[in-house]
DNA sequence: CCCGGCATCCAAACCGCTTTGGATTTGCTC
DNA sequence: GAGCAAATCCAAAGCGGTTTGGATGCCGGG
């Protein structure tokens, strides 16, 4: 465990070169096993390691993923990132790769990934948060920085690789399942619908409905920003309002607290006087778990995404020849309390 | 913008020599300003970037700085993690710096930092989440490897560099808000209690019950990871028990949801039956802001926290002989809908 | 006994950049 | 016009690994 212990000097105290101690601790075929021990052994006693850069600079792999984040993420600089970082990392530390993080100034981001590529600092990145006028896959292309996309690209689903969970079939399950229930009043508390993943569960919900006849009243529909204040504030609107929804499908956990928050000030029940469904990441710090879940949700783990969709691009760098390929993940309806029959009006 | 253009092809093509080109490029003075205007030029042309590795190789600085997160943090996997990482991420970029973060099973952290200084990954790191009983400052002063704490390690604030909020005064103040309008009764929903910043907050706590006399009531303080359902169900229980607490201190927004759910429960009011006081980290999904915000609060951006502590970290790492320093952030108290005079019995 | 072949190991080139230690030129001073 | 410092620029030596293209020694086969 001394310090600063090098190639050259570890195969100096051995007696032996730099190819062939390189070799030894790499794994190569033409070393005897007596050196091959020998070498380990001193190296152990060394506490050699090796120069990351200089690997990196000799090899031409960065052994790095990038992601590069802007500043002022609206959806995304939430803690859905940094949970589907979280899965992403574990893959990539357990590949030996490193994952680096790039904070930019909004306006920054094509340079960013410009500089990863020209300086070689990643081997690959992961997009993040498509929106439904997606480029930076054509960018990413042009740049030959290979890729994979967390949740799709309208129009590139077959040229491009992606990991994301069904969206539109999500909402479309969990809206039945409100009209099951007999609610015929049902709002949409949507993310902002310039990102694709908003879009398809727009989708989904209308198709729901559509299919029993039902027009969607955009007056009842809303897209923004998923914090806690944008669902109470809007629950609240149309709670007080002549013709209030009985039911609301929400797309986050955290607006749906919003949500229940401002039924509850109405002085009315959820799960009773009026239900939710929302849909769950499966957030580690917001559990919705439990024999009966607070809130009946539609849920896939965005970690377990971040484990998959680096695993997916570990693959296509080890073999870039590779086509595509894709996860889709489907989201499970699990029935919490926040949901009951339509009350009789 | 063509590809792949190196410094030995840039000279060749200026016919220069790549240390000229070099010290042009990095602004040295020993060039003439004509010849640092054609090879910027003709590097804007050819579309050069230096090779990370090779620079760091070169330089011996990998221009890095880690941030090794143990798979499963409790307290710490959380948004606030997360706010903190991006302002130091800001800060980094501007510096001409990489974020990497190394996300690694939870008994594999000294090997993470240890594998971070031998093999050269970063030229420092942030120790995140001190504990009461912490060490790791220990092994990083071993490794030789700069740092910079999040927080306070106890018994070592003068030997190290930390950013930190006043966690103490912050409680001490919140409870005394709640004591002068009348209220008696107070509970504790705290964080883990082996983590440095929860024991200070309760210590601010019992250091303002004991000011007027008062002792604090082991029945209602609870230490746990800082969870929505912890909130709710410990506030829950709480109310219902004979003697229930009237003001609730609780040490984060995500809890206090939950508290104010409980609340919503059980029929009462917040802000009028009920009070609640929490501290707001200024998470950007969690907004409590508004000309009144929902819940009063005591207020410290970790966003904030983060700038400053890269900032911090990257001087030291300037200047090694640096003495150790520190910044002490002071939380605001703000008033908003969550409190109110205790109700008359 | 010679030779091809395998098992081992090595010297040196290379990755792409920074930096040291001059060499050459230019500009002034006296 | 000599002398000297300042201004420019360059060749080459690292940085610490990986990898190519042999050497060398030892073996059994013919």
């Amino acid at each position: 465990m001394s310090k600063g212990v090098n190639l050259k000097e570890l195969s100096n105290r051995l007696q032996l070169s730099q190819t062939t101690v390189s070799r030894a601790l790499n794994g190569y075929p033409e070393v005897s096993a007596e050196t091959r021990r020998r070498v380990a052994e001193m190296a152990e006693k060394l506490g050699y390691a090796p120069n990351s850069q200089a690997r990196r600079l000799a090899t031409g792999r960065s052994m790095a993923i990038g992601h590069v984040i802007p500043r002022s993420i609206h959806e995304m600089m939430n803690p859905i990132f940094l949970e589907f970082i979280a899965g992403a990392g574990e893959t990539y530390s357990k590949h030996g790769y490193d994952m680096i993080i790039s904070v930019v100034e909004d306006d920054h981001e094509e340079d960013a990934y410009r500089q990863i590529a020209s300086r070689k600092k990643a081997d690959g990145v992961i997009i993040h948060g498509p929106a439904a006028d997606e480029s930076r896959h054509r960018l990413l292309r042009e740049i030959n920085l290979p890729f994979v996309v967390h949740g799709r690209i309208p129009g590139a689903e077959r040229e491009t690789s992606w990991v994301d969970m069904n969206n539109r079939r999500a909402f479309e399950r969990a809206t039945n399942l409100l009209l099951d229930l007999g609610h015929k009043r049902i709002a949409l508390l949507n993310g902002l619908e310039h990102m694709d993943f908003a879009r398809r569960r727009r989708v989904g919900f209308e198709d729901a409905l559509a299919a029993r006849g039902l027009a969607p009243d955009t007056g009842i529909m809303r897209s923004s920003d998923m914090t806690e204040p944008y669902g109470c504030d809007n629950a609240m609107e149309m709670l007080r309002s002549g013709d209030p929804p009985t039911a609301f499908l929400v797309s986050s956990m955290i607006s749906a607290i919003g949500v229940a928050r401002a039924i509850g000030q109405c002085g009315l029940e959820t799960g009773k006087d009026v239900s939710i469904i929302t849909h769950d990441d499966a957030l580690s710090f917001l559990p919705n778990s439990g024999e009966v879940p607070i809130f009946t949700c539609t849920r896939s783990s965005v970690r377990y995404a971040g484990q998959r969709a680096a695993e997916l691009l570990l693959d296509h760098i080890a073999d870039p020849e590779r086509e595509p390929s894709s996860l889709h993940l489907d989201a499970e309806l699990i029935v919490g309390q926040s949901t009951g029959p339509a009350p009789d009006r």
